[in-house]
DNA sequence: GCGATATTTCCATAATTCTGGAAATATCGA
DNA sequence: TCGATATTTCCAGAATTATGGAAATATCGC
């Protein structure tokens, strides 16, 4: 993932409602959500829940689908791992100083802590 | 770490100015940056440096010391590690449908020392 | 086609954040 | 003490982002 990618993931997780329909999403599983069904849990008026799922989905951290009148909303798992691929790298920055992320770092050299 | 935390820092890193400032300072290691070094190598007035450092710190992403007249900045290593962690449990909610990330789960399973 | 449901787009206002010059503060060395 | 250096605080204008009502669009079942 490249900087600026990354930076347009940070801020889109970087705000309260979308933090937390990310989460919605994360923890719908596969099947996602209903636009409806993440507004419910929300409480958030319909254009303002679109307009911060378009955040979202122009930081590629959601997916949607049309099901019908439906349009199914899913977290996008390989993007938010990309973010935090890219967050490990920049927080170790080829050292081990980072403690328990270290144990994060698939195999980059030999370790032994 | 706690979601309003995370959301902090998450708001924090989402700026390009403060993202890079992070990176640079992660790049120099323990011995962090004076002000001065981080404004010239970013290019910004001393109080926009200011004002960004500020958020930085508030999200306790950064850590602050004076040396004389200097005040030298250090990336925190343990926050950054910490809002990993909390990226990484709202990313696999659970299951280990996050392919490379679940490399990454601490004690799940428990394998190694 | 029609009415109902689901969601978005449009748009204006409100709220927040960003920016940077100038003045203030802190520390140093002589 | 003074003058130089390093950094911050103050402040206000500029820029961006957030919010939500109302109208528009899309799809369904009949």
């Amino acid at each position: 993932m490249d900087t600026d990618t990354a930076l347009e993931a940070l801020a889109a997780l970087g705000h309260e409602t979308r933090l937390t329909a990310f989460r919605e999403l994360v923890q719908a599983g596969a099947g996602g959500l209903a636009v409806g069904e993440l507004r419910d849990r929300l409480g958030a008026p319909g254009a303002t829940l679109t307009a911060h799922l378009n955040t979202l989905r122009s930081a590629a951290l959601v997916t949607d689908e049309r099901e019908g009148r439906v349009i199914r909303v899913r977290a996008n798992y390989a993007q938010m791992n990309a973010l935090i691929g890219y967050l490990t790298e920049n927080c170790c920055a080829g050292d081990e100083s980072c403690g328990p992320a270290s144990a994060c770092k698939p195999t980059k050299g030999g370790k032994k802590t």
